[in-house]
DNA sequence: GCCCATATGTCGGGTACTCGACAGACATCG
DNA sequence: CGATGTCTGTCGAGTACCCGACATATGGGC
């Protein structure tokens, strides 16, 4: 790790794969975060694959500089630590999330957190790559964004996504997206 | 948050609770941890529940006076922040397990990871309070727990629980105990 | 020794998802 | 215009797990 990178109109994703190929998306970095935590927490590497998820701008500082400005304890030092609690909190709720929720509900939670980030109802992404965030079959992101599309919460059509109802969707979505929510905001209200 | 708890002998679960009472692990946390990572990350609070696993010991730590060492940026700085890195690796992978991993792959899981923190192979844990850890139903941790039992790798009785054959249990979890356990020997090493 | 709370075993119906496969719709490019 | 690669819809067999319920076993307390 060389760079962290400070995000402005990109985001970005942090994956896992597992051992038999498939993949899942841990976390989703925007505006508000920071790519090269681990730079910070001393560790210099992470076991997962870092995905931008399209055309966007980011700033870029080197790795020492930013060691160096985060251990002067100051008001960037803080910052960097509040983001630290809100992706501890993604993390933790995801994990839980993945194992409660079903794909439909977790879609309309990634689908939310992607307008967020992006400032904007258009998406760009195929159901084939939906279900590689998800971690799921591609099957299953199928009927979950037709489900979607068919209570006119949203439209697609080939890897474009338009967000049609979002407080539809946030009644459809689990209470994940609102507890990651609610401690982002905490710290980083927009 | 008045106090960060270091723990000795003491294991510690950090549960997430569902809207439906549910609840699910998210972190397991032993004598290389500690309680009240909220407080150096200035949140001071968390969502998610606190359990004791067992009789056990711990140092606790006023907040102000963990805060106050921190911010001198001094080794205590630089090992806190290396735990907080080794347990976003442990939350970012229990998302990927609990999407990806048989219940039967995540008890072995639990199973090894107790023993380390513990220390001891006898552990304490009912079948209801498993499927808890898990998330899962008490009928599918029964069904973990038994298969685990006719292959000869546990024993089980009432609330306690022996491993037999630690060597086998590493070889039918997944491979999320060993990447979690890589990270944690980088800097913790036993 | 008996009672009772706790722990474990099991069963059947139902559901969400996997996996592989195939077909149709659409955009792009020669 | 036709060919090709991509994206989407769907299907059927199989599986893991949920949920509620009930039965059995066990150990401690009276």
């Amino acid at each position: 790790m060389q760079w962290a990178y400070f995000l402005d109109t990109a985001s970005v994703s942090i994956l896992s794969q597992a051992e038999n190929g498939t993949s899942i998306e841990v976390s989703l970095v925007g505006s508000e975060g920071v790519i090269g935590i681990p730079i910070v927490l001393r560790a210099f590497r992470l076991p997962y694959r870092v995905v931008v998820q399209g055309p966007g701008t980011a700033w870029r500082m080197k790795a020492d500089a930013l060691r160096k400005e985060f251990d002067r304890c100051g008001r960037f030092h803080e910052l960097l630590l509040n983001y630290v609690h809100t992706l501890i909190v993604q993390l933790a709720q995801s994990s839980a999330c993945n194992q409660f929720h079903t794909t439909r509900q977790r879609l309309c939670r990634w689908l939310l957190a992607s307008q967020d980030l992006r400032g904007s109802g258009e998406l760009r992404s195929t159901q084939e790559s939906l279900s590689q965030m998800l971690g799921v079959n591609r099957g299953s992101a199928n009927q979950a964004a037709g489900s979607l599309q068919r209570a006119g919460l949203i439209r697609y059509h080939r890897g474009h996504i338009t967000i049609l109802n979002r407080s539809g969707l946030e009644t459809a979505a689990c209470e994940c997206y609102r507890i990651i929510r609610t401690e982002a905001d905490r710290f980083f209200p927009r």
